[in-house]
DNA sequence: GCCGAAACCGACCGACCGTGCTATTCTCCC
DNA sequence: GGGAGAATAGCACGGTCGGTCGGTTTCGGC
């Protein structure tokens, strides 16, 4: 890997780390630059514009949390031991994401819901994917067996997705320790739901 | 009412829907004077700072909220039909808010998760008071026997704000129009569990 | 070890930011 | 209807923003 492409890395890497504190509009070349020891002039000529640079970073997240989240937990029994895994894994990325900020796909989505562009664009793309995942990890539940045959998958995604987002408010802004417990609590319902 | 009152009460309304759209911190002083015919200045002259602006409108959005969710469900009949308009009066409250953009709370929620401060303070009480009415309408129907003895009212306050938060997601972002009938289904299976 | 290319820097641009200060205009009560 | 005080405008400030440009340093292949 040349030196520039290492750089370029490294940018990607601060930028992300930091949008997870003030959002990816509110990282400023300036500040990114001075955080890595790096001029704003030279920090700029790796992107061709601040854009390109917002993009990169969100397509650094979604490999991270796809690596994080998604690749483990096909690596688990086809089945509900798999959805498990996807959901505890899921919990864990929402909770340990940028540093005590909330879950970076989750601030996008309410940064970019109404602010059209290729950003809003990949975001749709990456939680679209996501919902598909889910759906496809029940699916393989209902053929093994595990759900109940007829089970609507994509209502089951919609749930597993409702299940986290609440456990991010509440752990992260409420700051209630019980938190995790009823999302936990609230997945085995959801599991017991699709079952029998 | 003064002049001055009126004025002020404008420049909070116009902040909210501009806030809508932006988010709270992207409404600049110079952009909401000049959608409103004034200078900056003037604008200015009627908060001590630009947090006290802030601070205001977002209590003027927890007055809104409690005014049109709230207020309306509580004159609902004790038990199930009260948190039954709840849960419609804050889907379309949700959607409805902010023009195209998503609910103003759940925004904030990720604009201010990791910003300590006055405002993150005063979010995190609406927050924790809207669990709480959730919570106080769900034994009101423990008490009129709607509800079974028993149930973990903060579980259920839980589970009911997980499922409109997801229905901002897939209806806003990823315009999904099957968000509405699976927020409504996730609900009723809610309802269906609390009961028996 | 040289040399072209890649990487990086410092200075700078115009625009906009929040915030004061002072002057002018408007409102409203006597 | 005039005068006091509130409401608003004008202007300037120090800063930061994304972005540009020309020059300097560093890297990597020969």
């Amino acid at each position: 890997m040349s030196k520039g492409e290492q750089t370029r890395q490294e940018i990607v890497e601060r930028a992300l780390a930091l949008a997870g504190e003030v959002g990816l509009e509110g990282v400023s070349l300036g500040v990114l630059a001075a955080s890595l020891n790096l001029s704003k002039s030279g920090l700029f000529a790796h992107f061709r514009s601040k854009e390109a640079l917002q993009i990169d970073v969100l397509q650094r997240a979604i490999d991270n949390f796809i690596q994080d989240v998604v690749v483990p937990a096909l690596r688990q029994p086809r089945g509900e031991p798999r959805v498990r895994k996807l959901f505890d894994f899921y919990l864990a990325w929402t909770y340990g994401n940028g540093r005590g900020g909330s879950c970076f796909f989750m601030a996008l989505t309410h940064e970019y819901d109404d602010r059209p562009g290729p950003i809003r664009d990949l975001l749709v793309q990456s939680q679209r994917d996501w919902y598909d995942t889910i759906a496809r990890a029940a699916r393989t539940a209902v053929e093994e067996g595990h759900f109940r045959a007829g089970l609507d998958l994509d209502q089951f995604a919609y749930e597993f997705v409702g299940i986290g987002m609440v456990y991010q408010q509440v752990a992260k802004l409420l700051e209630n320790p019980q938190a995790e417990e009823r999302a936990r609590s609230a997945f085995e319902m959801l599991l017991a739901r699709s079952r029998s």
